[in-house]
RNA sequence: GCUGGCAUAGCUCAGUUGGCUAGAGCAGUUGAUUUGUAAUCAACAGGCCCGGGGUUCAAAUCCUCGUGCCAGCACCA
C-alpha cells in the first residue's frame, strides 16, 4: 500500500506540499487511522464539490470541513436540492472517482486568488478569513477549489463513501447571514467499515426515544395539543414516579427541603429579577385584572420568596430547597425535538443559600451527587464551565469573582472540565454536565451556577455573627437537568429496557389459563405492597402470543403461572435476553423484586 | 426563527397521468378456543385523506396560507 500523506513535524502533509516542499516524515496509508480518515474525507468534500459543480454549474462554494460524523461541504445554487437528490449526486462523485484525476496543487498570491474568485462571493468571504499573502489551489480534472489541504494524491483512492444529510447552515454559522446548503457525507478506507457505520446508525436510530417511547407508551405529542407539549401517559408516568421517589430520598439526605413556588408571578418580579429584560422573549406572559403575569420559565424566584419568608442566621446556612418544577419557555419551532427540547418541562431544581466561604464546598458536594446519580446510569458525562454571555447582568467584577470560584472548586478537587466561553447564563456562571445520546449528539442535562446578582437584585440577607446584614451566595442546581430531557436520554442509553429499580412496570405476570387469573391478582397486590408495578397478560390470546406481546414491552422480568405454580405457591420465571426458565418460591421471588429496587440508592 | 423535506385509521404503510364506494397489516371489539414459554381461528368496527382557502365537470392527488413532524443550522435543560 502506498502513502496517501506523510506525517511532518505532527503535522498531516500530502504528497503534494510534501514534494513542493521537499518534507520528509512517517508514511500515512491509506486505512481507517484518524490521520487516515482526515485526508480522506476532506477529499471527498472535494469530490463532492467537484460533482456538484457538473450537476449545477452555477454552484458557489464555501468551506468544506472534516468534522466528528464525517465531513460536509457548505455551498449556494440558485437551483433547490433535497434529499432525493444525494443519490443523484453520489452517482456524479462515482463516476468522477473512477476517472482517477491526480489531485494538482499550486500556490498563488492571494490578490491573484482574490481576482481568480472575483465573482465568487462565498470563496471571497472564505479568503477574508485568511490572513497569509498566499493561497493554495488543488485541481482535480476540470474542478479547482481555494484550499488548505491535505488531500489524497488522486480521488481514484475515494470508494467507499456515503452521502448521510442535507440541510441549510448559515454562513459563517451566523443567523444574520444568508443561508447555504450543506450535505454532510461519510468515508472510510474499506466497504466493511462503511457497512459497520451504517449499521451503527441504523442501531441508534432503533433507540431513539421518540419511537421507543411511543411503542412503549410513555409518552405522546399531539397536533391539537401544541408543539413541544409532551403528554405522559402511564407507563411513562410510573417511571416518572420512581425517578421522582428516589431523587426526593436523595436529597432529603443531603439536607434538602421540599417548597414550590407559583406557576406564574407578576411581570414586576421578573423585571427586578432581570428575567423581562433578559429572558422575556422565551417567556410567556398574560394578564389577569389588568396586572401582567409571567409564567415561570426558571424557579429561582419562586425559592427567593420562600428564602424571603423568615429571618437568616449565618448559623442556618447553607439552606438548600428545592422542587420539581415546571418551567415553560418559548423555544424556537425548530429547535423542539421529542422529549430533549421542549416548551414545558419539570426541573428537578434547587437552589442553595449559602455564604461566600461555603461556595466551594457546595459546588464540590452538588458536583458529588450529579457524579453519583450519573455513575448509578452508567452514563459518561463532561462538565464544560461556561463564562459570562452577551446578555448579563451584574459588573464584571462579580462575575470574575464567581468564574474564578467556580474554576477553582473544580482544581482543587482536580474535576476535569472545558471551557465553554460567553455560554454562561445571564445572571452569573455555571458548570453544566454533558451526556451523550444514542447517535452521539451531547445533551446538555446538569447545570451547576453561581449567582450573586439576583441576592443584590433582591436585597437577601442573613445575620452574620456582629448581628450585621450580609448578603448571601445563591447557587442553582439542577442534576438530571428536566425529567423530560434525562428521560429520554435513559430511554436511548438502555434502548427502553429499563433497570428494574426505574422501569414503568417492574414484572409482567402471564398466567396460563382463567384458572390462574385469582393466583395472578394476589401476586400483583403483593407486588405492589413491595412498590413494585406489574401487569397481567390474561387477554383471550395464546400463551405463545401473550408472552411475545410481554415481552414486547421490555418489562425486566416476566412470570409464568400455570397449575404448578398455583399448587406450589411459585412462579416461574422467564428471563427477558437469555429466554431461560427457572422457579422460585413466592418468597423468593419477592424478596428479589424488592432487593433490585432497592439497590439504588443515589 | 432559517433551509430543505414530509403529513392517508390508535400505530406502520399502499393508493397509477386528478376519475366511480380510499385499502392492508398490527392494535381494538365480539365470538369460538383454555392453551406450559415469541403471533390460534373467525367476524365486526375503525377515515372531514392535518386545517382554511383556491383551480377543475371532478382533488387524498394540483396551487396557496396555516398547523404539526423530520434533518441540520442558529438558540438552549
Amino acid at each position: 500500500m502506498n502513502a496517501i500523506a506523510i506525517k511532518h513535524n505532527n503535522e498531516i502533509i500530502d504528497l503534494q506540499t510534501a514534494k513542493e516542499k521537499g518534507f520528509e516524515g512517517e508514511p500515512i496509508l491509506l486505512d481507517n487511522s484518524k490521520e487516515s480518515l482526515e485526508v480522506l474525507r476532506h477529499s471527498t468534500a472535494h469530490l463532492m464539490a467537484q460533482a456538484i459543480k457538473s450537476l449545477y454549474p452555477d454552484a458557489k462554494f464555501y468551506v468544506g470541513p472534516t468534522v466528528k460524523e464525517g465531513f460536509y461541504y457548505d455551498f449556494k445554487t440558485e437551483t433547490e436540492i433535497g434529499e432525493s437528490d444525494l443519490k443523484k449526486i453520489e452517482k456524479q462523485m462515482l463516476s468522477f472517482a473512477k476517472k482517477k484525476y491526480e489531485i494538482e496543487k499550486y500556490e498563488i498570491s492571494m490578490d491573484e486568488a482574490k481576482e481568480k474568485f472575483k465573482d465568487d462571493h462565498l470563496k471571497l468571504a472564505v479568503m477574508q478569513r485568511i490572513t497569509d499573502d498566499k493561497v493554495s489551489i488543488y485541481k482535480q480534472g476540470e474542478f479547482e477549489d481555494l484550499c488548505r489541504g491535505p488531500h489524497l494524491p488522486n480521488i481514484g483512492l475515494i470508494r467507499f463513501f456515503k452521502l448521510t444529510k442535507i440541510s441549510g447552515a448559515y454562513l459563517g454559522g451566523d443567523s444574520k447571514n444568508e443561508m447555504l446548503t450543506r450535505i454532510y457525507g461519510i468515508a472510510f478506507a474499506d466497504k466493511e467499515s462503511l457497512k459497520a457505520h451504517m449499521e451503527m446508525l441504523a442501531e441508534a436510530e432503533k433507540r431513539d426515544h421518540r419511537k421507543v417511547g411511543s411503542e412503549m407508551k410513555l409518552f405522546t405529542f399531539r397536533e391539537e395539543v401544541g408543539a413541544g407539549f409532551p403528554i405522559w401517559l402511564p407507563a411513562g408516568g410510573r417511571l416518572r414516579a420512581r425517578l421522582e421517589g428516589l431523587l426526593y430520598k436523595a436529597h432529603r439526605k443531603r439536607g434538602y427541603e421540599p417548597v414550590r413556588g407559583p406557576e406564574m408571578l407578576r411581570s414586576d418580579l421578573w423585571k427586578t429579577s432581570g428575567h423581562y429584560q433578559n429572558y422575556g422573549e422565551n417567556m410567556y406572559f398574560t394578564k389577569i385584572d389588568d396586572v401582567e403575569f409571567g409564567v415561570k420559565p426558571m424557579n429561582c424566584v419562586g425559592h427567593i420568596k420562600v428564602y424571603e419568608d423568615e429571618l437568616h442566621s449565618y448559623r442556618d446556612l447553607p439552606i438548600k430547597y428545592f422542587e420539581y418544577g415546571v418551567v415553560h419557555r418559548h423555544e424556537f419551532t425548530g429547535a423542539l425535538h421529542g422529549l430533549f427540547r421542549v416548551r414545558e418541562f419539570t426541573q428537578d431544581d434547587a437552589h442553595i443559600f449559602c455564604t461566600s466561604d461555603q461556595i466551594e464546598e457546595q459546588i464540590i458536594e452538588v458536583v458529588d451527587f450529579v457524579d453519583k446519580i450519573m455513575s448509578t446510569f452508567e452514563f459518561d458525562y463532561k462538565m464544560m464551565v461556561s463564562t459570562k454571555p452577551e446578555k448579563a447582568v451584574g459588573s464584571d467584577e462579580v462575575w470574575d469573582t464567581s468564574i474564578k470560584a467556580l474554576k477553582s472548586a473544580m482544581d482543587k478537587n482536580e474535576l476535569p472540565y472545558e471551557i465553554d466561553e460567553g455560554g454562561g447564563a445571564f445572571y452569573g456562571p455555571k458548570i453544566d454536565i454533558k451526556i451523550t445520546d444514542a447517535i452521539g449528539r451531547e445533551w446538555q442535562c446538569g447545570t451547576i451556577q453561581l449567582d450573586f446578582n439576583l441576592p443584590e437584585r433582591f436585597e437577601l440577607e442573613y445575620n452574620g455573627e456582629n448581628n450585621d446584614k450580609i448578603q448571601p451566595v445563591m447557587i442553582h442546581r439542577a442534576i438530571l437537568g428536566s425529567f423530560e430531557r434525562f428521560i429520554g436520554i435513559l430511554t436511548e442509553h438502555y434502548a427502553g429496557e429499563f433497570p428494574m429499580f426505574i422501569a414503568p412496570t417492574q414484572v409482567a405476570i402471564v398466567p396460563i389459563a382463567d384458572t390462574h387469573n385469582a393466583y395472578a391478582k394476589e401476586l400483583a397486590d403483593k407486588l405492589i405492597d413491595i412498590n413494585a408495578d406489574s401487569e397481567i397478560y390474561n387477554k383471550n390470546d395464546s400463551l405463545n402470543k401473550r408472552i411475545r406481546t410481554a415481552e414486547k414491552t421490555r418489562v425486566p422480568m416476566l412470570v409464568i403461572i400455570g397449575d404448578e405454580e398455583v399448587e406450589g405457591k411459585t412462579v416461574a420465571i422467564r428471563d427477558r435476553r437469555t429466554r431461560e426458565q427457572y422457579n422460585l418460591s413466592e418468597d423468593e421471588f419477592l424478596k428479589l423484586i424488592q432487593t433490585k429496587i432497592n439497590e439504588v440508592n443515589f
